[in-house]
DNA sequence: GGCTGAAGTTTGTATATGCAAATGTCGGCA
DNA sequence: TGCCGACATTTGCATATACAAACTTCAGCC
């Protein structure tokens, strides 16, 4: 109470905060899968739809398509996603060793989420994610 | 509506991007400043409490020591911060060209502050800056 | 008084992400 | 048919941030 950062209404600063805990957090989750957070999102999603375009990737995670490129690129290397180069986009498919972590992934995510809404209380954790993704939302539709 | 993302109900994934696109628009409002928003932010905390340790500066900005030595670096080569090492910490001051810019970097804040407001409407954006806030005080809490 | 460990900072290295430019591909039009 | 602009992706480069190790300084204890 004595010591409120004097940032504390500055959102900027907040939602960074916030977001690097997370990813800690999520870091920590997702290591027993051998990922990072982000490649084992791109890992999911590619599962879930195999043979999307890196576009498509780019659009649902709101990465730019350079970074999902990168992403890619190492879980190819790791023989977890393979490209395919079609007409101008390239289609993403995971590999049997894909489908097979996919389960480990997935429990990870879960934990994550558990965690956090257990800090944060059931119901605060809830809103918190709706307002953000509406921010988020609104953000991406001014830029 | 109809393409909600597969992650909107993961606030790892919310937050991170959120924090992107306040990351982005708060580059657009510090750029008249020549400033990144970290480093307008380490000006602003160290015009406030000049001889400030590194040390705090990394507990007000919620980051590591090291990301502040590299902040503080660069702003000392740009002649707006100085360093002095007193015992076993470094403290930190703005120079006179410091003072100068301050009332910029002041600006730019509340520009950035204005405009995410507009976005979100003045009680969600609030809202959502204290229940980030507070959430980020839970995270660290448990880390 | 000298050692030992803790605290504060810096340095080396690594990762995530983005922007801008380059590359490759398609569609339409002269 | 061949060129030109638009789209999708990749590549080169830059920045932000962190972790771990090294370095410095102090504080207490023998």
């Amino acid at each position: 109470m004595a010591t409120e950062s004097r940032y504390c209404n500055c959102l900027f600063f907040s939602a960074n905060a916030v977001a690097r805990l997370l990813t800690s957090m999520a870091e920590e989750e997702f290591a027993v899968t051998g990922l990072s957070p982000s490649h084992a999102f791109v890992l999911m999603t590619v599962c879930h739809k195999p043979g999307l375009p890196a576009g498509e990737i780019s659009r649902e995670m709101q990465l730019t398509p350079s970074t999902v490129t990168r992403l890619v690129e190492k879980l190819e290397q790791r023989k977890l996603l393979e490209r395919e180069s079609v007409g101008r986009s390239t289609r993403v498919t995971p590999t049997a060793a894909a489908a097979e972590l996919l389960p480990a992934v997935k429990a990870a995510w879960r934990r994550l989420h558990a965690r956090y809404t257990a800090l944060l209380g059931p119901e605060a954790a809830a809103q918190l994610t709706t307002a953000t993704y509406e921010a988020a939302k609104k953000f991406e539709q001014s830029s």
